[in-house]
DNA sequence: TAGAGATTTAGATAATTGTTTAAATATCTA
DNA sequence: TAGATATTTAAACAATTATCTAAATCTCTA
């Protein structure tokens, strides 16, 4: 099973994807996450868990408050998966490669 | 909802992602498909419906067989959303935007 | 150290999704 | 036009996922 299982099925979830968007702007609390929803604390805290387990966000806690952000590096591996999906000659992974 | 929600969930399983790896190297029939599974072929007829109704291939009978291959405008448009993303300044959309 | 605030964990339930078998549809060819 | 091949549609079932309420954990401060 591919690496990028995680991160795919995290974003399938459209709450999980608008959290993303919010993250891109600035860090932000799982209370103030929660905020942006019509939806329980414990749900909104289920999503970014599964955020978690995907990488696509880091969390840390300050004090009573646990601060969100994105974590790009699993971003930039699924934008070579598609990269390598558009590119029309197949199974070239490397820059080289690419003659 | 976004645009963009049916890609990201047709996205998000595993046989599907398969089926758009094994597209991007040739065009190939229903039956062909389901051939490189061991899944049923009503299974493998399902997930392409998915992968249709989300745009991500066209699919066009040729007697007998319908031969399915990739559309990859869905595709440039979901590498947009991530390039959104990992670009540091927000919202966007224009490259002259870009400064 | 008791109480309050922020967040997560646990357990239950509802909704969605993936899979199967059986039947239907479409096309080709003898 | 009957039979064979390719594929999809339908209906049922199983598995996964999303949501909720209630309870637990962690941290700060009076």
């Amino acid at each position: 099973m591919s690496l990028l299982n995680m991160p795919f099925k995290a974003l399938s979830d459209p709450t999980r994807r608008k959290i993303i968007q919010m993250l891109k702007e600035r860090d932000m609390t799982a209370g103030e996450i929660a905020e942006q929803f019509d939806m329980t604390k414990p749900s909104i805290s289920h999503h970014l868990n599964i955020l978690k387990h995907a990488e696509l966000v880091i969390d840390e806690r300050k004090g009573q408050n646990i601060y969100y952000s994105l974590n790009t590096t699993v971003f930039q591996e699924l934008i070579n998966w598609f990269f390598n999906i558009t590119d029309k000659r197949g199974g070239s992974k490397s820059e080289e490669d690419r003659i």
